[in-house]
DNA sequence: TCACATTGTTAATCTAGATGAATGCATAGA
DNA sequence: TCTATGCATTCATCTAGATTAACAATGTGA
């Protein structure tokens, strides 16, 4: 990962920021929208739907990227938030630099590389979402991500899932009966 | 997309099949699984649970890839069967092929843009299975893909959609009798 | 420090969609 | 041609999780 770090510092059109803990990078409807490079710290982005319900997509701790690349890739204005959850350390790229730019050949295979990645745990989010029951996903969740039940607030966890805090927080209770 | 088209097809380590209606590319627990282009056809993806129930992951017809993309980065066995629904003419590439050998930089970056597309689908996919009902999901699948319910059952779609296919009957029957 | 917002919990009720079963239709294979 | 298998539909019932609401515990900012 370390590699991955210096290839993206040393791209000359990156910048780096340092968002605090509620800064919001990228807002709903905006055009032009970036991709970032999560250094320290943890970002998110979320959609909030017609009813107002804010509906997390994903979690972006060091080492992984977080962008919009459904609008990016339909040249149409953001549907996600991206927001900051903790203090951190974040590249700043834009999709021509990402993909389209005069990069080395290391740098272009390194970045298909974070993109295959994030697309593997959304592969994994469909099957989940299709297949396992609210119980099933948040256990997984907790193998997936052991770190970030300390991290982030129980309603935003309910929130990544798909269910409610209230239906979290029923199955959290189980669980720890049944120990 | 016709150049792309072209680009796979110089790829001298691609290979081309043409499977037959019913031909399974691709099993569970394969090893080294490949990545497959479409160019005439339609393929899916899916994956079976614990209690033997399908749930269809993604369709590829002509100019889109289908791949395990997940079990490729983590390099671990297949969870996803991927088979023909229709006679097809598919360019089979593997991963090392794919983003890590010495194709050409426009090689390399057009094939990007096929995995972020693909991205982009799942992105737009988990957020409507987490914010929207049924009925909402299927209105918007025959938006964005209107040839396909002429192509497969109606039990693929529910399926995809992530319900039974009583469900989606009564969604329809409900629909009918509005219009 | 006090007012007020945010978080998590519990419980009562409601509902979208699952499950299971029966029926008619169409397609395929011997 | 007859039979069997798969597909779509309908209906009765069940259930996971949503909704609404009340409350305690913890933060937080002026």
């Amino acid at each position: 990962m370390e590699k991955i770090n210096e290839i993206l510092t040393l791209d000359s059109n990156a910048k780096i920021i340092h968002p605090k803990k509620g800064e919001i990078l990228q807002r709903e409807n905006e055009l032009n929208s970036k991709i970032f490079y999560v250094k320290k710290g943890l970002l998110r982005s979320f959609t909030i739907d017609e009813k107002g319900k804010e509906h997390i997509f994903i979690f972006a701790s060091a080492g992984w990227l977080i962008a919009d690349i459904e609008s990016q890739e339909f040249n149409q204005p953001t549907e996600l938030f991206i927001d900051c959850l903790e203090k951190s350390e974040v590249v700043v790229l834009d999709r021509a630099n990402f993909m389209l730019s005069n990069l080395t050949e290391i740098q272009l295979k390194q970045n298909a590389h974070l993109l295959a990645r994030r697309t593997a745990v959304l592969q994994r989010r469909v099957i989940m979402l299709m297949s396992a029951s609210a119980k099933e996903r948040y256990n997984r969740f907790l193998e997936s991500y052991p770190e970030l039940p300390n991290r982030v607030p129980q309603r935003m966890i309910a929130s990544y899932l798909g269910i409610t805090p209230q239906a979290l927080s029923t199955i959290r209770r189980k669980m720890v009966r049944k120990n």
